[in-house]
DNA sequence: CTGAAAGCGCTTACAG
DNA sequence: CTGAAAGCGCTTACAG
């Protein structure tokens, strides 16, 4: 059915090395056999079995990306991003949420399912990615590990929220809460460090009991209201994610969560559900899109660099502050 | 570095048929040979090189997902499904959407790098279905083709559509607008039949005024406009996405829109995105995670299915209409 | 510049 | 129940 280098070979009046060597743009061939070769591709219609070139090459040109979860428009837009740079490089993408099993993808890379990762997300623990990054090539989306050689993309964390919490401080807001993500992630700790840097500089106590850290959507309301009803007033939120501010602002609404109505509220991400709620969310706004496309074009290089320098790259994108109506 | 079947062989005395064997469970082995075998395999952390097997066997164990978009929570369900559904299938799920041109898609399959494509959207129209479904084990979410025998997994979009127009009827609404998708798909054309049946039992007419088709989110708020300047009154809107009914919303309190606050609106997905509007949405909840669930069942069906039945499968799954604040 | 040949690491008829 | 051997469809030193 499928017509293989062999037929072209025969029908091209050259050897199968020679087709092969066109397939790959070797410069080598003699421009009369490169045309009776390509005249012969299209005559026979004949696509490459990759699968045979994989086997050959001992790749699989295929990348496996990890994410924290579907149902978010900030990893939308980074995958959207991925897609992009991954592009006609001849690559695969294969894309998985951190509810699967860890192993499942050192599983890939171990089969050469896969020839390298992308981590999105605090999926991994430090001993995990040390663990991958010493036998396959391995790229970080949003998060790093101190002390691990590792190439990543992400925004500077604690600049923007150093920024979105002296915003906040500007207006007024003496009682800013930092709902905080659930891991000590990179993330997590630079916002942190951020956030205490903006309350210095305005001559604030830092107050542990305003870092809030909860396990779920649901948790954020409960701890809130215990700050609340403990008679520690609370008139400016910094949220770790756009999905955490809209439970905020739903429940503020539906009085489940104890505040006022006009408290400020600074989100992480800025994707379009800032812009879908009512009211409308400021948020820091993360290059998506860019942050995917940096990821995986920082692994293509990883992948493609035979014995080239081996220096990790640490590719910083800009965040933006965007003011809207909370 | 990797050790393969041959070290395997070696080391449990046997040959790498038998390790073969073992590793596909084949009856015939010998309980001792299997144990000698297996013991190997642990001892080398023997792991087998599914670049070969896939070369020997034929198939990539692969499967490539069309979608309409990233940025669409009813999609990201459906992913999840997906995703739940190739399990440990030992398959691979390679997704992308439609903005990719779709030779990238017909190349997978042509160079052996998916065995066999799922198309969520309306991506490809009928004659390249046609095309691929003559080739390639192809199934379809969430649409179909008329007169094309092929594996599929949707709602009743027909009743649906009844149900939420019957809603909004009920509750007094009289000029409904449906706004629609902008391809004449099999779930457009179905939820149209149920709008225009919705409207015959109540004894109305059926107005194509009130069919608005809008090329993007952008234009929604152009042609109710207009049709509302015409004289034509709006009380009831049935939405296409959620995302559609969404950006509604934010136009009619932006005054951008001139529609009451109050007009009824049903939405076509019933995501997270229906909860966290201000006010909340109306809608027909598809169950999303069950149709990628089915879709993904249904491709290993026919992969797995050497010779046996070639009847095409349709699962149609259960929606549900939930009320909520519009 | 080209071809014959070996080989990537598996699986599977085939013979015993 | 098992092994020797062929082969999946490519690529690539090697020799010329």
């Amino acid at each position: 059915l499928m017509s293989s280098v062999k037929e072209v070979a025969k029908r091209a009046d050259v050897s199968v090395a020679t087709v092969s060597r066109v397939l790959n743009n070797d410069k080598s061939v003699k421009a009369i056999n490169r045309t009776k070769v390509l005249e012969a591709i299209q005559e026979l219609n004949f696509k490459p079995n990759m699968l045979a070139k994989n086997l050959r090459k001992r790749a699989s040109h295929t990348i496996v990306m990890v994410l924290p979860s579907w149902n978010n428009p900030m990893v939308a837009g980074t995958v959207k991003g991925a897609q992009r740079a991954i592009g006609s490089s001849g690559y695969s993408l294969i894309i998985g949420t951190s509810d699967w099993q860890s192993d499942i993808y050192e599983n890939m890379l171990n089969t050469n399912r896969a020839d390298g990762i992308i981590i999105f997300s605090s999926w991994a623990n430090k001993a995990i990615v040390q663990k991958l990054n010493e036998r396959y090539p391995v790229v970080l989306c949003n998060e790093y590990y101190e002390g691990i050689d590792l190439a990543y993309a992400a925004i500077d964390n604690k600049t923007a929220s150093y920024e979105a919490v002296s915003e906040l401080l500007k207006r007024g807001c003496k009682d800013i809460v930092y709902v905080r993500g659930a891991i000590d992630s990179s993330s997590v700790l630079n916002r942190l460090a951020g956030y205490k840097q903006a309350l210095a500089e305005a001559g604030l106590a830092f107050r542990p009991d305003y870092i809030i850290k909860p396990a779920n959507h649901q948790q954020i309301t409960e701890l809130l209201n215990k700050l609340v009803h403990q008679g520690m007033p609370v008139d400016g939120i910094l949220a770790h994610s756009d999905l955490y501010a809209t439970h905020i602002l739903k429940e503020i609404k539906e009085r489940a969560l104890h505040l006022k109505h006009n408290v400020g509220i600074i989100s992480f991400d800025g994707s379009y559900l800032t812009e879908i709620t009512n009211p409308s969310l400021s948020a820091i706004v993360q290059p998506a899109e860019q942050i995917g496309f940096e990821a995986v074009n920082l692994m293509l290089q990883k992948l493609n660099n035979t014995k080239q320098s081996k220096k990790n790259e640490l590719v910083i994108l800009a965040h933006k502050l965007v003011i809207r109506e909370t």
